[in-house]
DNA sequence: GTCTATAGACCGATAGAC
DNA sequence: GTCTATCGGTCTATAGAC
């Protein structure tokens, strides 16, 4: 390992991938909800197309390097298992619609068996299955109290059960095993008990 | 309007249209998860590429077109308001993977303001949404009492808050207004709140 | 090893023949 | 109105300049 500075072998290969990658990465925070062509971010850098694939070997390789990334700097942020109990996490997401974007559309790519991300994807949601499960499992951290059942009200359990449905969708299409039907309807139940408890705490909707 | 049959001026174009719709909804049912070209539809309905797009103005015209018949044979089979209590249409997606794919590659693609598809899954949305929020408001029919707590376990929970979240995106995309991160802390301290009280109610877990 | 120039394949869209 | 021929754009692959 040499003490000298970016003078190794692949220090510049190195450099560059990163470049390409920030590139990227502000290419698709700028771009709204816009596409985003190997062209557009090779012109960042000043390198031909053929001359940005050349570090990463195709197009959907540098978008999953890009998404690799982005995991890696949120990880850094708050660590890795903090995602549970920081769902602020999201809200910071919502700066940047654009990566927003590039997460739905290659994870639906994903699905494809031939896909470069398609064993990222598929074990991104193993670990991150493993990892919620443990949370859940070992409850809320000391001095973290579940609110009551504020909140909980039929419009929200609406966009949840279809968000729900959306997103086990993608996960069914990475594992086949999943039972989707009977998933969502334990969810339904699940939150028409919520419902039904949060009603019944503070029953003056509209009445009073 | 003519009982003569297929005779009006419209009659062979409405004819192709629907001769397209089912190979592409062929195409798509065969795909597995791969991906279809206009080309591949085009060659089962002996036309070329361009004649197929006619019929529809573009792609994407055509998958949004793909994917309403889809819904609309859904509903002829199973009537509008019955999605959240009948989830084993949920269990048939999964013999068509293909479609399933279709739908979360679209969706994605329909956070475009400009994409053909944008205005179809907004106005989707919304509508699913009320009605969903009305359904679950009213609380189940008569004779289906939500099941107690059985299969409520943290894997289960896993999967839906990472679902949730996934999904979430895609409505957000389309509607900026939706607090991510507020919406998912709630349905994680409602599902931590489901998961206490199936471990109070059958504490026989691995101890037994 | 890094990158450009170039050529090929595929795709979707536009203009125009029938 | 229906459809084909053709065009421009994008990604990939390869050869070779630096």
């Amino acid at each position: 390992m040499s003490t000298r500075g970016p003078r190794g072998p692949y220090a510049k290969s190195a450099a560059r991938r990163q470049l390409i990658l920030e590139a990227a990465l502000a290419a698709y925070a700028e771009a709204g909800s816009r596409g985003v062509s190997v062209r557009d971010i090779a012109e960042r850098v000043g390198l031909t197309d053929a001359g940005v694939l050349h570090h990463f070997g195709g197009r959907e390789e540098l978008l999953t390097a890009v998404l690799a990334a982005r995991d890696a700097a949120a990880a850094r942020r708050y660590g890795e298992e903090a995602a549970l109990w920081r769902p602020e996490m999201l809200a910071e997401n919502a700066d940047t619609p654009g990566l927003v974007k590039l997460f739905v559309d290659l994870s639906a790519a994903a699905a494809e068996e031939a896909h470069p991300a398609h064993e990222y994807f598929t074990e991104r949601y193993q670990v991150l299955r493993q990892r919620y499960a443990n949370a859940l499992a070992a409850g809320p951290p000391a001095g973290r109290p579940p609110e009551p059942d504020a909140g909980v009200e039929p419009e929200w359990a609406a966009r949840m059960l279809i968000a729900a449905t959306d997103g086990l969708q993608q996960q069914w299409l990475l594992d086949p095993s999943i039972d989707m039907a009977e998933d969502i309807a334990r969810l339904r139940d699940v939150l028409l008990e919520a419902l039904a408890r949060a009603a019944a705490t503070e029953p003056r909707e509209g009445s009073d």
